[in-house]
RNA sequence: GGAGAGGUGGCCGAGUGGUCGAAGGCGCACGCCUGGAAAGUGUGUAUCCGCCAAAAGCGGAUCAAGGGUUCGAAUCCCUUUCUCUCCGCCA
């Protein structure tokens, strides 16, 4: 969330600058302006109050002390009045707190400068494309038909037990899965991330720190008995490990990767994009999330960028790396990097890795701070980024890799996977 | 799930209605001491909000969270929550 200082003392500029993300800012902002100003003036007159009523009860307390009961019942008189005034301050005082933060949540987060204006995907900006796509046979078919053929993932069996959305992996296809986690996790640990495993429940604070309330409350499953969130990613868990911290500026950055599965709800799906392992309810991932100082975090989001560029060229993954446009941006961004490879048998381009700065965005809502050399605390910037999404690096292993004879197994693989081609024996 | 005990500053821990943001200790920072270190010693050491252009300064809030009683609450009452112990259940 935005912060109000940066409001107060710039609204035009966080007007035009929302215009990027096709956000319409003017009246919330200028409500915004109201209300901080009322805000902070039933403050002062508040605070004027119960000062004026704290000095009041001590001259009670020593009237008492001298036996004075009639001098202190005169002076109980008025730190009455007193009371009932600030009672109705305080009232006051809240509303206008809660319509801030309701006015302030609704904002979404200042676009970097470098973000291009649009409003669609088409509007994004390819920055760089790499690695050859594959010139496959005429007989090449798409990753649900390889999973059928080499009895991989089982679509009907998820969802005989649970729904659609669910894929059950075997075999090769299981171990497969097993491999690149491990992997994933042995590149981020050498890239000087520690390694956690997190809940995959969240509490309602938890997800409304990493933005995912309410702007996207219906995207999560919940657990209405326990009020639970099933994540959607470990970034909200392991971001979540230093809500209301205060680091010492030396930690800066603090590096952690975190393996989970993952569960959206994805409400309005369709059509081609959730065939096979295209969109999941449920899917595997392992992300990345960076603490950084504020005047590090561009360097620490190129450092991440860099990073799953590495694991998509040991992978051996063609893939391009695409700037996202104000329009397809998330709610709590200010920069996102999307990578995404391409998978040859359906001829597009699959979204693996979205790598984000989001500033001050959600370690304002998180209370994450950190403590300078002059002994102030600043909010810090946090980062995160797949590292990697694993179905649709499944998905474009298996259609780019694919033969008549099998599916190879990318060298820096087979360490984990103990076998270099997917065969039909197994 | 049942019964009981408890949640105080970075940590330990005192504090059962008044001048307590909170004794004392540990830790940490800086200084003195020392050839250097330890020991000793001195000072300092929470966060947020507001007033102010800002610093200084001043005011307010915060002793798990929320509400209540009272002139006055860390201290009394209620609700919620979390932790611990015992029992039950259980991968």
């Amino acid at each position: 969330m935005i912060e109000i200082q940066v409001i107060r003392n710039n609204g035009a500029d966080v007007i035009e600058r929302l215009r990027t993300k096709n956000f319409d800012a003017s009246s919330i902002v200028s409500r915004l302006l109201d209300v901080d100003s009322d805000r902070r003036q039933t403050t002062k007159q508040l605070d004027d109050l119960l000062a004026e009523g704290k000095l009041l009860a001590k001259k009670i307390g020593e009237l008492y002390q001298q036996g004075n009961a009639g001098e202190a019942g005169i002076l109980k008189e008025r730190s009455a009045l007193l009371k009932a005034q600030s009672k109705e301050l305080q009232d006051t005082l809240d509303a206008l707190t809660t319509e801030q933060d309701e006015l302030l949540v609704q904002l979404p987060n200042l676009p970097h400068e470098s973000v291009p204006a649009g409003t669609t995907p088409d509007d994004n900006e390819v920055v760089l494309r790499e690695g050859k796509v594959p010139v496959l046979d005429d007989n090449a078919v798409p990753h649900w038909d390889l999973a059928r053929l080499y009895d991989l993932v089982d679509f009907e069996l998820g969802t005989k037990i649970t729904g659609a959305g669910f894929p059950v992996y075997k075999g090769q296809g299981a171990k497969l899965q097993r491999a690149l986690i491990a992997f994933f996790l042995d590149e981020a640990v050498a890239a000087g991330y520690t390694e956690f495993q997190p809940p995959l429940l969240v509490n309602e604070a938890s997800a409304f720190a990493t933005g995912q309330l309410p702007d996207k409350d219906g995207q999560m499953y919940f657990v209405p008995i326990d009020k639970l969130y099933l994540i959607p990613t470990a970034e909200v868990p392991v971001t979540n490990f230093y809500r209301d911290i205060i680091l010492d500026e030396s930690e800066l950055p603090v590096k952690s990767t975190a393996y989970s599965s993952c569960f959206r709800r994805e409400a309005g799906s369709y059509g081609k994009d959730v065939r096979g392992l295209n969109r999941l309810h449920q899917f595997d991932k392992v992300e990345i999330v960076q603490i950084a100082h504020p005047e590090k975090s561009y360097l620490v989001l190129e450092e991440m960028v860099s990073h799953v560029t590495g694991l998509l060229r040991k992978l051996e993954l063609p893939f391009r790396i695409v700037r996202l446009c104000g329009g397809d941006m998330s709610f709590a961004s200010a920069l996102t990097y999307d990578m995404e490879v391409y998978s040859a048998a359906q001829q597009r381009w699959l979204e693996v890795s979205s790598i984000s700065n989001f500033e001050t965005f959600q370690s304002n809502r998180m209370k994450l701070r950190f403590r300078s050399a002059d002994g102030k605390n600043t909010l810090a910037h946090t980062l995160n980024g797949s590292a990697l999404a694993l179905p649709r690096i499944v998905a474009a292993l298996l259609e780019n890799n694919q033969s008549g004879d099998g599916i190879g197994i990318p060298e820096a693989l087979r360490p984990y996977t103990h076998f270099d081609r997917i065969t039909i024996a197994g």
